[in-house]
DNA sequence: GGGATTAGTATTTTT
DNA sequence: TACTAATCCC
């Protein structure tokens, strides 16, 4: 039995129990919006709701998985199993494979990715003959995706007067036909973009109305996080699923900070407009920072105008001033904070895994790591590019993702002369011709090129026949292998493992193809375990892994200070907070004073950063900054002057100041000085990125065999041993370990298997289960 | 087909 | 400055 009365407050339990109206919950910073949901979700299993009735919709794969823990502590796991729960793109990316037939596409669609979009694109510029000076991939991308997400099709687009005047006016006003001839490709290429999941969810349910209500039945609640965040697409969507009202969004219009990617404020705030008889609540304690804090923050946020009133409070500690620093350059500012963070690790015992440095851009974090590296200060840091971005591993996906659909002309282009097998750009040319001239994908021009009218000679024809055979045995292999032996086998017959075998600078891809194929094993092992199923598919993994980002990557978990940019940082929350770069044409940032809108979005991110912070915040920004290779002169930003001088600590800012004359002066500190960890080798990588080619970096000895030889020899060298050395200590046979989603268990058996070691423990609650080393979040408590 | 040079460009990025 | 992508040349 759920103890509402026990665990939540007034609101909040009027955000749970209320069901029969569409409810509105505007959760403040640090509100207990998760635990909202949570309570409610299991409110509803208690009330009479099946499962699979309840659709509950996130935007970040982390976000999900967080909840489903969530519910399953509360409630047990076997009952959370059939609730429809994930992300928006995930669980329509699931409809539409369902109905796939109803619009056109084989329920083995492809997923492109941001990459896949902009190289069609850049093959329609070229083939319309457009300057691609003007038709840049990315801009048109974007244009594309605006009117996605919009939900509106190239007929409409074309014919919308203020968008061809706006288009005409920046000088691309052919990208209605880039658009019209970019869906056919995809059409032709059994693929979507990220914006189609959305926008075929909404044709298919507008167009069958059948469906639409097959679904609207199923789903008898809906409940979507993060509202603020949602597009027209997916409002529209919701609105389609939900007529009758039954639904519950949760959002913070103060913490949108997505409009430049189509989130519209506009959803959240007009929603009760769009639902009858909405019922709002707000959740308007915080329970996450200081006084100080939540008072700085709200004196920030009060300088917006488009807003929905709350007042925010908290009844936690009055807590510390906030600190103002500024600093001569990037390179002192970085200084400082690892200063900072050595007095507070030293002196006040703060856990370097409490403490998180953010900034607005991602080329800022150079200096800061250099800093941090220099004291041995081991840090943890969230950027941009993604494991799944790297070429080595695009490559094997493409080949996948070629099994799966051979009318993905992106992944055919990939890899048909990769490993080199003599297809060049000119052959391929003519191919590309073909197909265009027949309306058809590459594959089919593969076929019959002759016929198509591609004039290959008997070496090309030869070569092609060849590239040919090995796909159709990769699709044969498929259907017998699972998907981590149909991987390897692509791996190595492909001709991958040899390419990269030869070439002696290779080394972390061998191990990026490694963790990619650690990575598959833990998906299949996922699978069986959560839904029982015998064998994972291609397909599912694929799905999984194009709708995935890098944050998503599991980490050890040992000490680390986190960088990220303010982005990143949302929905997260440290004790200590850094937020750097504190200058005017950075943070707000610069192309943001044309318009008032812009730059309440800009400030409302600077909202999201210090509500991060459960109790101490610190601000810094620098005179000068290096930039674009040139140093520039900088002014405090305007945000600085934003915050109640009550919160500020006043000694902080001149403190700060002097200090920084005599390091610009001295160039650095000591480098031992701070030294808090001991020398460690540069060589060794203690700092390793969380987007970094190996996730055992530091704390697995480093070994001479090469990956693949590791792989393979890992198969039949397992042995069992008594304790092994993991990235969360020393586990041993017999010791207690806690599990993020399993709870408490006793370690059973070891398995040292290379990378692929395994432990067995027998959980308390939940029995045995087998975890991979490499990816289990746990921790040792005895 | 692949290495080397050069030109261009540079927020934020849940999917 | 530093990275990527496109093009050039062998």
């Amino acid at each position: 039995m759920l103890e509402l009365e026990k665990e939540l407050n007034a609101s909040q339990i009027k955000a749970v129990t209320l069901t029969d109206a569409p409810l509105l919950v505007i959760a403040g910073a640090g509100s207990g919006k998760t635990r909202v949901l949570t309570y409610k979700v299991a409110y509803l299993l208690e009330n009479g709701y099946k499962p699979w009735e309840i659709l509950s919709l996130t935007f970040t794969n982390k976000a999900a998985r967080e909840m489903n823990r969530r519910i399953e502590q509360l409630i047990g796991e076997g009952r959370t199993r059939h609730i429809w729960s994930g992300t928006f793109h995930s669980i329509f990316a699931r409809i539409l494979r369902q109905e796939a037939a109803n619009i056109g596409y084989s329920p083995n669609f492809t997923i492109y990715d941001t990459t896949d979009s902009q190289s069609v694109i850049r093959r329609i510029v070229k083939e319309m003959g457009l300057d691609d000076k003007t038709y840049k991939p990315a801009r048109i991308l974007s244009c594309i995706s605006e009117a996605k997400s919009r939900l509106v099709l190239p007929d409409a687009y074309a014919a919308d007067t203020a968008i061809m005047r706006r288009n005409a006016a920046r000088n691309i006003s052919e990208t209605h036909r880039i658009y019209k001839r970019y869906n056919e490709l995809l059409q032709q290429s059994d693929a979507m973009d990220f914006d189609d999941l959305l926008l075929m969810t909404f044709l298919l349910f507008r167009d069958h109305d059948d469906i639409r209500r097959k679904y609207a039945d199923r789903f008898r609640y809906i409940l979507v996080d993060e509202y603020q965040d949602t597009n027209y697409a997916q409002h529209r969507i919701v609105m389609q699923l939900a007529p009758g009202g039954c639904i519950c969004v949760v959002g913070d219009d103060a913490q949108s900070i997505y409009s430049f990617r189509g989130a519209n404020i506009g959803n959240i705030l007009s929603f009760s407009d769009q639902f009858k008889d909405t019922k709002i609540v707000k959740l308007e304690r915080n329970y996450r920072s200081t006084k100080n804090i939540v008072r700085a923050a709200n004196s920030i946020i009060a300088h917006n105008k488009r807003q929905i009133h709350k007042d925010v409070f908290s009844e936690e500690a009055e807590g510390e001033k906030i600190k103002v620093i500024s600093a001569y350059s990037d390179k002192e500012e970085a200084i400082i904070v690892s200063k900072f963070i050595g007095n507070y690790h030293l002196r006040d015992h703060t856990e370097l895994n409490d403490i998180a440095i953010l900034y607005r851009t991602n080329a800022q974090s150079r200096a800061i790591e250099e800093a941090l590296r220099d004291k041995n200060i081991p840090y943890r840091i969230y950027s941009g590019l993604s494991f799944y971005q790297r070429k080595e591993i695009k490559d094997v996906i493409a080949y996948l993702r070629l099994i799966i659909n051979p009318h993905d002309d992106e992944a055919l282009r990939r890899v048909i002369n990769y490993p080199a097998r003599g297809i060049g750009s000119t052959t391929l040319g003519k191919l590309q011709q073909a197909a265009s001239d027949n309306g058809c994908s590459l594959w089919e021009a593969c076929q019959h090129p002759t016929e198509m009218g591609a004039d290959l000679n008997k070496g090309t024809l030869g070569k092609l026949g060849i590239f040919l055979q090995l796909i159709d045995d990769f699709r044969e292999k498929e259907k017998t292998l699972d998907i981590v032996e149909a991987t390897k086998y692509v791996v190595t017959t492909s001709g991958i493992q040899n390419d990269l075998l030869t070439d002696d600078d290779s080394e972390s891809k061998r191990q990026n193809v490694d963790e990619l194929l650690a990575s598959i094993a833990h998906f299949a092992e996922e699978r069986r375990e959560m839904s029982g199923e015998e064998s994972a598919s291609l397909s599912q993994y694929l799905t999984e892994v194009s709708l995935l980002t890098d944050t998503d990557k599991t980490d050890d978990g040992s000490p680390k200070v986190t960088l990220m940019t303010v982005h990143a940082a949302k929905g997260l929350e440290y004790d200590t907070i850094f937020i750097t770069g504190m200058e005017e044409g950075l943070f707000p940032s610069e192309s943001h004073f044309a318009s008032s809108a812009e730059l309440e979005e800009e400030r409302r991110l600077f909202y999201v950063a210090v509500t991060r912070a459960k109790k101490r915040c610190i601000l810094t920004w620098c005179k000068n900054r290096f930039r674009y290779g040139k140093t520039e002169i900088c002014d405090p930003s305007p945000f600085l002057d934003e915050i109640d001088a009550s919160c500020l600590d006043k000694s902080s800012k001149t403190e700060g100041a002097g200090k920084n004359v005599f390091m610009n002066s001295t160039g650095s500190y000591g480098t031992g000085s701070f030294s808090i960890f001991g020398t460690r080798s540069s060589k060794s990588n203690n700092w390793h990125r969380a987007t970094g080619s190996s996730s055992s970096g530091g704390t697995v000895p480093p070994r001479s065999t090469t990956g693949l030889q590791r792989l393979r020899k890992s198969d039949d060298t397992a042995r069992n041993v008594d304790s092994i050395s993991t990235p969360n200590g020393i586990v041993s046979v017999g010791q207690r370990i806690e599990h993020g989603r399993f709870g408490e268990g006793r370690v059973k058996t070891i398995e040292e298997e290379g990378s692929n070691s395994k432990i067995t423990v027998v959980f308390d609650n939940v029995g045995e289960k087998k975890l991979l080393i490499k990816y289990a979040a746990f921790r040792i408590i005895g």
